[in-house]
DNA sequence: CTGTTAGCGCCTTCAG
DNA sequence: CTGAAGGCGCTAACAG
């Protein structure tokens, strides 16, 4: 437990001041070449390194980028593998934070993280489902995934509309009729939009909408099983369910199990992202996949270019989604 | 991009001293109810939060734990998500971290982000393989799958031998005679003991150690690619290879496909991890399961109690593997 | 109970 | 070319 090396302890040894160490260490003029390698030397020997802290309070510049998500889940965690790949070959590290969910609930994570590492610590942010943000801060931000309401973030997003679209038809292509919507976050754009696909393509098949077939459960597996516990006990059950994400639709397995129910045979059930862990339940989920790790690519994309200085402000992009088929759905059993 | 309010904006506003504001905020003793009541008030009109930064620069503590990773990739990211899990109820917030690669190579990342980050910042850190890090550092740190040497440092890993053991013995027992192996990174405890297992399981079923059949691949999938390249176009190839990650086995599965060998028929292939991927490529990789996300779990859960004041610097704790089968071991061709 | 003072470690003027 | 002084935003003593 010794103590870290400071710039005075460094200065010291090498018995010079403060400020030529700093100076060596960061390349800036006004130092002669040999005091500069004399203290590089000592620096080296004494194993220093500055401190992001302290330098970043001052300078106001760190070289690092943040992304601030509500949680390390398979999601976010994807997010942060394509983050990662688009950051190898640029010159900024990369600071991944997520506070705690125990603050008070009035100003949410995004807002509350944001602030604390912005103006110090990180040059700009990736905020992933970012609900309550907005663009008064000092920092350049990108966005995943957002909320609904005005976009003043630049944002990127995977095409949720269609997918929910491409997801709600196969379902009606198998032959279902009675198919039930396990809703997200409300204050999610992609939760909306992925309803909004349910709708459509319902209306589209000429199969009338019914509301009892709809319940939210919060993009989260274990927040989901009460509203799939509630679809599946319906006198008249769905003989399908599209959940608005994988967790959900894990969910959704979880109970039909519970309750005896076969998944493809009495259920299909049909997912979205393509989490990793949609391939490893049992049976593996039909999903339609969003390239998560290519949004947060994207979005390290985007944030580098306007720490460059470029202004795109209004920038909105959207990557698109596709069906994969896997083994929870089939057609519906024929009537008993 | 307006301005983030400042301790001094609130002290401001509500017409009181810094400290006032300073107590209010962090709960403390020495002021009125009233006061610290209209300071709260003033805080939420102005959106303040207080920098972590500034005050962690202060106080020398911050209630953030960190996860200091050299890449957000597949393994770290497993444990990303049983490190957020176990953190999830406690009343830590979570960093990870990843140095820019672009460092001088003199100091490998593992000092260099600890350096940067420790003292301040963060309270303790959970390193992901680390090499050369040394106990000299004034914050508490659990390293998890370590480097070889003497190990200084508290330690969760997984049971490499044991797990070597059961993939050497797997393919021994389909019937493999000639069985190549793809190490891993020397440095790194876990790779050495798996290049281990592999030789002893060789031994005991009396097959002779053969070098031309050992190659290094440092767990990643594009420095494996030449080496499993030279494995595959020895004159008498092996009919089954064990990689020491999945990545490398990944590796492997390409060059593979690039010389027109088919597995499982003309080569079975073995990983080691069971990340997402392994089961994301064709053909699903057979593979040895460690539990990552248990891993990083274990691992912040003894962080935590070292944070708590409890001495257990000898820790090492090991858990274990197991065989999971899937589609890229198979007997071997019979001879043509 | 309140405000003032002194830094945390570092970088940046600005004199010498 | 070098060193001394000031301050980033905040907290922890102290004094009033």
């Amino acid at each position: 437990m010794a103590r870290r090396p400071t710039i005075h302890d460094v200065a010291a040894a090498a018995g010079v001041s403060v400020s030529a160490v700093s100076k060596a260490v960061n390349g800036r003029y006004g130092i002669a070449a040999d005091t500069s390698a004399r203290i590089l030397q000592v620096v080296k020997e004494l194993g220093y390194e500055s401190s992001l802290v302290a330098s970043s309070m001052r300078s106001h510049r760190t070289g690092v980028i943040g992304v601030l998500v509500a949680d390390f889940e398979p999601f976010s965690a994807e997010i942060l593998k394509g983050v990662g790949s688009a950051l190898r070959e640029s010159r900024y590290d990369l600071l991944a934070y997520s506070g705690s969910r125990h603050a008070d609930g009035a100003t949410g994570w995004e807002r509350r993280s944001l602030s604390r590492l912005s103006g110090t610590l990180i040059d700009g942010a990736i905020m992933v489902t970012p609900t309550v943000v907005t663009a008064s801060v000092e920092i350049p931000v990108v966005a995943i995934d957002p909320h609904t309401g005005r976009a003043d973030l630049p944002t990127v997003e995977s095409d949720s509309l269609g997918g929910a679209l491409q997801a709600t038809r196969h379902l009606i292509d198998l032959g279902h009729r009675r198919i039930g919507f396990l809703g997200g976050r409300p204050d999610l754009r992609s939760a909306s939009l992925r309803e909004a696909g349910y709708r459509r393509a319902l209306t589209d098949a000429g199969i009338p909408f019914d509301p009892q077939l709809v319940q939210v459960g919060m993009f989260l597996t274990a927040s989901s099983r009460e509203p799939a516990r509630a679809l599946l006990s319906l006198p008249n059950r769905p003989t399908a369910i599209f959940a608005a994400n994988d967790l959900s639709a894990i969910g959704v397995l979880q109970v039909a199990g519970e309750l005896g129910i076969d998944v493809p045979r009495d259920l299909s059930v049909m997912g979205f992202d393509d989490i990793p862990e949609a391939i490893q339940v049992s049976p593996p989920l039909t999903t339609i996949r969003q390239p998560m790790q290519r949004l947060g690519a994207t979005a390290a994309e985007s944030l580098i270019a306007l720490l460059s200085g470029e202004t795109s402000d209004a920038m909105r992009i959207q990557l698109p989604t596709r069906l994969v088929r896997r083994a929870t759905t089939a057609p519906p059993a024929p009537p008993a």
